[in-house]
DNA sequence: CGATTCACACCTAGGTGACAATCT
DNA sequence: AGATTGTCACCTAGGTGTGAATCG
């Protein structure tokens, strides 16, 4: 399983004004900030810091050859295959399988920016049916909570620094408290969300603002679609977990393959 | 007790290539790569990103006004009177206490790079005399270990954000081991060392390796000066570093005040 | 004999799901 | 009844000095 090229989120389109400036601290960022198509879009022809146009619909160089290969992919198709459910807390709570791509494409000398936000998968609120251990739909979507977005902590970094290892989103929690303020996500339990992950090129132009929508690149990985809980509800991801995760080893009983 | 301008450490005096570009790996780094005034140094006049001879003497105006103010300064201070005696280990081992300075005076949208190195106080071998509880000079120093610095890790950053909050350099290690590839601080044992912070501007300038020498600032707190030791010597600097840190509070009988 | 090394018990700091209590 | 919250035992990960063993 791949890329999938993502289309809007039904999200507004913003810029981030951080990209340019120092180091961005996530809670001071709100709002998700694109919706364009991310993959697939060609390259603007012969774009580099000189001439284009606005409103042109290609990409800079500095992103258009960025690829991003999803780590743990077995792992994570394991999960999506029984239905991945991600806590969520008041306090905050990592993902786990923890969110991870191997970069490559990049200009090593350009800076980037990485970051992740999350779009709701549908408009829908669910349940979980124990008796026939399955999802079902529960009404309309809650109204969709605060737009957050998650910054890589090492952004932002040299293209040849994010190349030379597996870049890991561990830091990033996700939160059901709707009036969180220690930058976490934060997502409505009891509805299914889709990561995505965004390189965006730090253009040095003055007027880097006018670029932004070809700045960046976008990657959605479908096997890592998942519904926020804030306690499991499928017993059986419950016991992938406990199999998988190293913290909670505490909760194995016998010892077989650890991943 | 304050800022001690510092001059020179028979060090020889390289330029280092990092600053300007990536992120800088600490172990990729060798060699202290200046001697000359630090603090103290006059501002180079209406010197900006515009004209300066080179042999100017002045420091760049990005960091002339910059200030450190060591953190902990009463705990340094209790240590130094007993004779500060830190821990170097074949694996690495950090300091304690840690170095912490709060920063100010920085240019809060300019770029820079924060570094630690040490100096030898003197040629000397010391051993420690029990009976005397002193310190006793036992030859000539050793050949000095290869020159490392350790780069914080945060760097590069805007000024804004190291003045923030307090730089803590609290991942640096300590060790003995000449063929260390963990890009530790190595150190002889049985030797005094001064620690020396530098702040160090981010030139833009293409040409900027000629400006090298006008755009760091060096700060040296004598209180943190130390011998460096595989085991400790004076009892009294063990039993100050059970009280005082926190990974050692296995070793405290009472519970006296903490630090 | 002084200096160094190493395994170790004991901490700090923080990530797990279980489970009982509570909320709506 | 379903969803959420808070506490807890049990982990990972790694920073302490100790004290015996080893080195030179």
């Amino acid at each position: 399983m791949g890329i999938k090229p993502h289309c809007g989120g039904g999200q507004d389109t913003l810029i981030c004004h951080h990209l340019h400036g120092g180091r961005p601290t996530p809670f001071q960022s709100s709002a998700a900030f694109l919706g364009g198509p991310g993959e697939g879009s060609p390259c603007t022809p012969g774009l580099g810091w000189a001439g284009e146009g606005p409103g042109a619909s290609g990409k800079n160089r500095h992103v258009c050859h960025a690829m991003a290969r999803l780590e743990m992919g077995s792992l994570w198709e394991e999960f999506n295959r029984l239905g991945t459910e991600m806590i969520v807390t008041k306090a905050g709570r990592r993902m786990f399988p923890t969110f991870q791509v191997k970069l490559s494409g990049l200009d090593p000398l350009a800076d980037y920016v990485l970051l992740m936000d999350f779009i709701p998968l549908d408009d829908k609120r669910y349940r979980y049916a124990f008796h026939s251990s399955s999802w079902l739909v529960a009404g309309r979507a809650e109204p969709a909570a605060p737009g957050r977005v998650h910054f890589h902590p090492d952004s932002p970094a040299k293209g040849a620094q994010w190349m030379r290892q597996i870049v890991s989103f561990d830091k990033l929690k996700l939160t059901n408290n709707l009036l969180d303020d220690n930058g976490h996500i934060i997502l409505n339990s009891m509805h299914r969300y889709q990561p995505r992950f965004h390189v965006v090129f730090v253009d040095p132009r003055h007027d880097s603002e006018r670029f932004a929508h070809q700045n960046f690149k976008s990657f959605s990985f479908p096997e890592t679609q998942f519904m926020a809980v804030t306690a499991y509800q499928n017993h059986r991801i419950t016991q992938l977990k406990i199999a998988s995760n190293p913290f909670a080893k505490g909760f194995r009983d016998s010892d077989p393959e650890p991943w």
